[in-house]
DNA sequence: AACTATTTATAAGA
DNA sequence: TTCTTATAAATAGTT
């Protein structure tokens, strides 16, 4: 083998270390590539353990939000002809679904695209709708989940409290355009990054 | 070199399909090592691009639920010792913090541990009323954004709701118990995988 | 947006 | 379950 062949054409992917990227255009793209991932490694924890993973990205400028809840039936039922309702047990179902909404996207690519692929801001109202009531009822659920503990818990409780902020999460700033899609496909051109560096 | 003497120990990692895991005792151990996957992807998504996420995972059991968001100040100041509320630029301190959690955990594994590390059973109420009243901003910001909507894209809404079912997000029908974690780090051993297998 | 050389995640096995 | 190991998958830097 000869010296000048083989010359390599990158260096392949380095190792970085993980504190807040600096510069801009960087910023961007590996939010996007990694936003990509944490989204597809969420469906497939979700489709393999048939389990609801929700993911939730606020941006510095609170211009980002995204969800997505792939194992839920009612996400299968989403896609435009699917046979609503019927066949509780999905997992076969649901693969046979993942095939077809990668060939709309194909599709989708080139042309106007589905709903799925645009930003809420195309959406309406929607989805935003039911995402507010999924909230809700998610919010119920903590409730009653406080109830029981506050009769077994009560004194740890107050230890606990001790240890805690005021502002124990602070959802962003923005004017917050959302993002809700089925498997975590999404364009993100309208994308901005306009604050925070 | 020798055929009998190059024996591998194991094949490595396996390619798999994306589909329901049916054996339970495989179900558990995926899930373990993904949602701990999924986790650290995220907080590494959150500090390299400064942006808040959250990861929430609802078992077919409705028995396990997590949340971080480990970009706000929020998140640091709530460690033991933090210097709440000033220096708003967090980049260093949140790596120094970073390491100063990781060997706090490691006394943890031994001894009683720490609050972040336990199931919600043993934090009380707390961290849910924190939760309820994060999920309670994230509404109302969701909100605003589809009144935004609303003036702008009427049309395209009645669209989309043609498309969609009435039960978007089904959240489960458990007893929910919660955790909460900064860094996403946890014990999981309270887990049961009770149903839906 | 595509491409690779690498790092990182992880399915099996111990 | 926690560790190891071989391999699959993600991705940093480049084009």
């Amino acid at each position: 083998m000869e010296t000048s062949e083989k010359k390599k054409t990158t260096r392949g992917r380095q190792r970085i270390e993980i504190k807040k990227i600096q510069k801009r255009s960087q910023l961007q793209v590996t939010f996007s590539k990694r936003k990509a991932g944490l989204f597809k490694k969420a469906g497939e924890l979700s489709v393999l353990c048939g389990v609801d993973v929700a993911v939730i990205a606020v941006s510095p400028a609170g211009n980002v939000f995204s969800f997505g809840s792939p194992s839920a039936d009612a996400v299968v039922n989403r896609f435009p002809g699917g046979d609503s309702g019927k066949d509780v047990g999905h997992g076969g179902q649901w693969k046979e679904r993942y095939g077809e909404v990668e060939r709309e996207r194909e599709k989708a690519a080139g042309g106007g695209g589905f709903w799925w692929d645009r930003p809420v801001g195309e959406l309406g109202l929607g989805e935003l709708e039911r995402y507010m009531a999924a909230l809700e009822e998610l919010k119920c659920k903590v409730r009653r989940r406080a109830d029981e503990l506050a009769v077994a818990a009560v004194a740890v409780e107050m230890e606990m409290q001790n240890d805690l902020p005021e502002n124990f999460l602070d959802s962003g700033s923005g004017t917050g355009s959302v993002m809700v899609h089925p498997f975590c496909d999404f364009e993100e051109n309208y994308f901005d990054f306009g604050c925070n560096y």
